[in-house]
DNA sequence: CTGCCATATAACTAACTAGATAATTATTTC
DNA sequence: GAAATAATTATCTAGTTAGTTATATGGCAG
């Protein structure tokens, strides 16, 4: 049965249907700017959260995104300035989601709690913000520090807390004293840690950290650190 | 005044001296295999740590080193060997340092404490080694999978801490139940991502995290929210 | 003193990669 | 339905970078 193999050397290169071929058939338009940008920056996303800045090829980002390479820098402009756009988006949209868990309305334990909890639950469900945050650490913030947008985005969250602790000191519910900046620290902490160095740790203790029976327990346990540490007994 | 500056033009180029021929200036020998290979590991500690993998360059490494390119693959073969040897020399002291910290001898409240002040000290005075974290995280930990020497190197800490809250517990001084694991895991998380995580951190909040006094509070902070998790009451 | 070789240097190259050019085609506008 | 505009493609290029080649020399064994 040669037939099947020598399919490959004689039939015409199968080229995969691109984006806007796929659109066509659907009955899209074919040309979508909107479609090509959000393309390229989901593409952008992951390519710039799995390898960096540096270790990104426009390359790949372009062919992930099923767009021309040309389309990221006629919409983006550079390496650099869709890595930007990348990282707004996704820096943009966690403290928006952040700024609408609305914590002062909550009793103040409740508060707290649903404070650690969404941490948690956000960086579990997106886990490509953690990689961003550690590249753009290693690098000194360069570019968070350049986006006016995101320097604008200053988190009023430390002062939610602030009031959340007042008002939990007030019913005599929570410690006196705390911080409210460490203890926002300290609750990032607990969840972004366990996500951001899941891999070296699963090397370190030769067992798999990021199994969903594992994860749970780690929740459950970093509820139960914050909690502990601020209630008032 | 002309002199000062046509100097520039008319002057031999100035070779900075080598390290070969500062070590003849001080009677050191001029040829060094040792003195050669430490000073591409430092160099090279100091690059990816600022750069990451990717990001640094073999060039800019040498030439920190004093030493010819030529050399850095002599002595290490290739630029990700280089990169494992840094890696592997710098967890390995981490690893190492904890190991003598012997837990076991002390209290069981004394012994976390301890604990929880050698991770904040321990990354206060190596910061490269959260970069080198950050950096194998973002890759999978594809080196530290890699390197024979550190997977043998798996920690017996977890065991230690099991045996000093099992102490604590009999004596009745700490909480009963509690997960070893994930108890180191919140011992490490709450110093390491306070430095790994500065930079972004400092531009979020427009304070500068990392000053001196900043970081005594966030010490201080970090031993009381896993003192008052861990003592029993 | 001399010959050897580990250590060191400088100059080169092949491969890669961000970005540019220029031509082409779909969609909108009037 | 023609002209204008926006979106898209294939191909090229200049600069960079990891790794190599060829050559030189300091220091030690004998």
């Amino acid at each position: 049965m040669v037939v099947a193999t020598t399919s490959k050397l004689t039939a015409p290169k199968l080229k995969k249907p691109s984006l806007a071929a796929k659109a066509k058939a659907r009955l899209e338009p074919v040309r979508d700017a909107e479609r090509t940008q959000q393309a390229l920056l989901t593409a952008a996303e992951a390519e710039f959260a799995s390898k960096g800045l540096a270790g990104a090829r426009v390359d790949v980002i372009a062919e992930q995104a099923d767009a021309n390479k040309r389309m990221l820098y006629y919409y983006f402009g550079s390496k650099e300035d869709l890595y930007l756009a990348v990282l707004e988006r996704a820096y943009g949209a966690m403290r928006e989601t952040e700024r609408n868990l609305n914590l002062a309305d909550l009793e103040p334990l409740e508060a707290i709690k649903t404070l650690v909890e969404f941490k948690f639950d956000y960086y579990t469900a997106h886990q490509s913000i953690i990689s961003l945050l550690a590249g753009e650490n290693l690098s000194g913030a360069a570019f968070l520090k350049r986006s006016r947008k995101l320097r604008e985005m200053q988190t009023s969250l430390v002062d939610v807390i602030r009031r959340v602790l007042a008002a939990g000191e007030g019913k005599g519910v929570i410690r006196k004293g705390l911080d409210p900046l460490n203890l926002y620290l300290s609750i990032s902490a607990l969840g972004y840690f366990y996500f951001s160095n899941a891999a070296t740790l699963s090397v370190a203790f030769g067992r798999q950290l990021l199994s969903e029976e594992e994860r749970n327990q780690r929740r459950e346990h970093c509820i139960d650190v914050i909690m502990s540490y601020v209630t008032a007994r």
